[in-house]
DNA sequence: GGGTATGATTCGCG
DNA sequence: CGCGAATCATACCC
């Protein structure tokens, strides 16, 4: 310090008479008397900042020091100040004003919307609300757990949310101190003007919300991913429980000749498993083509299912037909009015297991239940496989070239003497 | 972990 | 609109 005083000294006598921030060649006045000596003055200190650059540092250190006492010093930054306001400042400037970000915009609304930004409480259950309403149907129970389960994952991106948002804020305004303060203590060694300062902010500013937005883009994304995990029905798939797939079993293989189960019948058997319509459907579609695909595959389970519906068939006492009550879907399966004088003509119109095709029978729809179970504990037997097959030809029109299940009339061999031809299949809601 | 089973979705067809 | 077929995504089992 000494030495820096020193030197300033030794400088034509220059004191630091100098008010920082005034304009003092304004101050000065005209009076010319010694404008020579500021001549050579000003001369001087143009040469010591020009050779500063070739000094050791500590004597380069202590020649700045004394230039910044220069009494000089405030006029010069003015004009400094006032050049670069033309130049760098301007230029930057003319692309400051720039109108609200429309992504931006975007990605907020989205927040608002989805209730992670804007009021703490209810925007979250008001988005999962609105969420579930979009995701449709589904178990009430079921439904209820998910909604809790997607809330509290969205009060969680919430909560991050905040948390985050808050850090950048908190890291944006300590930044801005921080680089205020600097530029506040350098504007006293390089010219800064206050403009400058407010425009240094500006710029963190606006780098400290591209970050923002890039923790707005992220959460948007995972709400949206948590959106769709929990509208997406396949992500949550359950098998359904042993009970349920025995029911839908039961009345598959019963009803093998015509595996459609009718609306009330898809209604009655939902019911009973807990699960909805188009829940039944969608069984009852992937069972079919199941089952038609790979009939080896499913051969032991119709057996046993068919073997069970025979047992229940014949321990039933009751012999009512229900044939005429297409709603009540087990009916089929466990009434008793199957006849065995029936029974010949019902193996003469049994089809091979082998082929891709099933009799459609139009029969009553006990007669055919116990079609489709005879024919299981039959080829279980390994009894009339054979012939058959041969008596595929017996009924013609049954064989669907495609392989498909047949809807075509019943031959006549397999019409119940109690019930005529027309009478109403179980399966179909006609 | 990989293979299989299974519920759900999608698409084209009649 | 219901169906078959293909496919996806997950559950389940070894």
């Amino acid at each position: 310090m000494d030495e820096q005083t020193r030197l300033m000294h030794s400088h034509s006598g220059v004191g630091m008479a100098g008010h920082p921030g005034l304009p003092q060649h304004m101050q000065e006045g005209t009076g010319g008397s010694d404008g020579d000596g500021r001549k050579q003055d000003i001369g001087d200190i143009l040469q010591q900042i020009m050779t500063i650059t070739d000094q050791s540092l500590d004597e380069a250190q202590a020649r700045k020091h004394a230039l910044n006492c220069h009494r000089m010093k405030p006029a010069l930054f003015n004009v400094l100040c006032e050049i670069k306001e033309k130049t760098v400042l301007s230029i930057r400037g003319a692309q400051e004003e720039e109108p609200p970000d429309p992504q931006l915009m975007r990605l907020d609304n989205m927040l608002l919307a989805e209730g992670v930004a804007g009021p703490e409480k209810g925007g979250g259950s008001a988005a999962a609300a609105a969420a579930a309403a979009a995701s449709g149907g589904g178990s009430g129970p079921e439904n209820s757990t998910e909604h809790s389960d997607y809330r509290t994952k969205l009060t969680q991106i919430r909560q991050i949310y905040h948390t985050e948002l808050e850090k950048y804020e908190q890291a944006c305004n300590e930044f801005t101190t921080h680089v205020m303060n600097l530029l506040r203590e350098q504007s006293r060694t390089r010219p800064i003007s206050p403009k400058e300062i407010e425009r240094m902010v500006n710029i963190i500013h606006r780098k400290f919300s591209s970050i923002q937005m890039q923790l707005k883009q992220s959460t948007c994304e995972a709400v949206m991913i948590l959106r769709s995990r929990f509208l997406d029905a396949r992500r949550k798939r359950r098998n359904f429980n042993k009970q349920a797939t025995e029911i839908l079993n039961e009345y598959f293989y019963s009803h093998l000749s015509n595996p459609y189960p009718s609306e009330e019948a898809k209604e009655e058997l939902g019911k009973k498993c807990a699960i909805t319509v188009a829940q039944v459907s969608n069984w009852f579609g992937n069972k079919r083509i199941r089952y038609k695909k790979n009939i080896g595959k499913f051969q032991e389970e119709a057996n046993m299912y068919a073997a069970r519906t025979a047992v229940n068939a014949t321990n039933a006492s009751s012999h009512g037909s229900q044939a005429n009550s297409p709603s009540t879907p087990n009916s089929a399966g466990s009434a008793g009015s199957f006849n065995m004088s029936n029974s010949g003509d019902l193996f003469m119109s049994v089809q091979s297991l082998n082929g891709d095709s099933y009799q459609g029978a139009q029969v009553g729809a006990n007669v055919q239940s116990q079609v489709d179970t005879l024919r299981h504990v039959i080829s279980q037997t390994g009894g009339y496989s054979e012939g058959l097959t041969a008596n595929q030809m017996y009924s013609p029109q049954g064989i669907n070239a495609n392989g498909g299940w047949q809807e075509a009339p019943t031959p006549s061999s397999v019409t119940s003497p109690t019930e005529g031809p027309g009478s109403v299949h179980s399966d179909t809601s006609n």
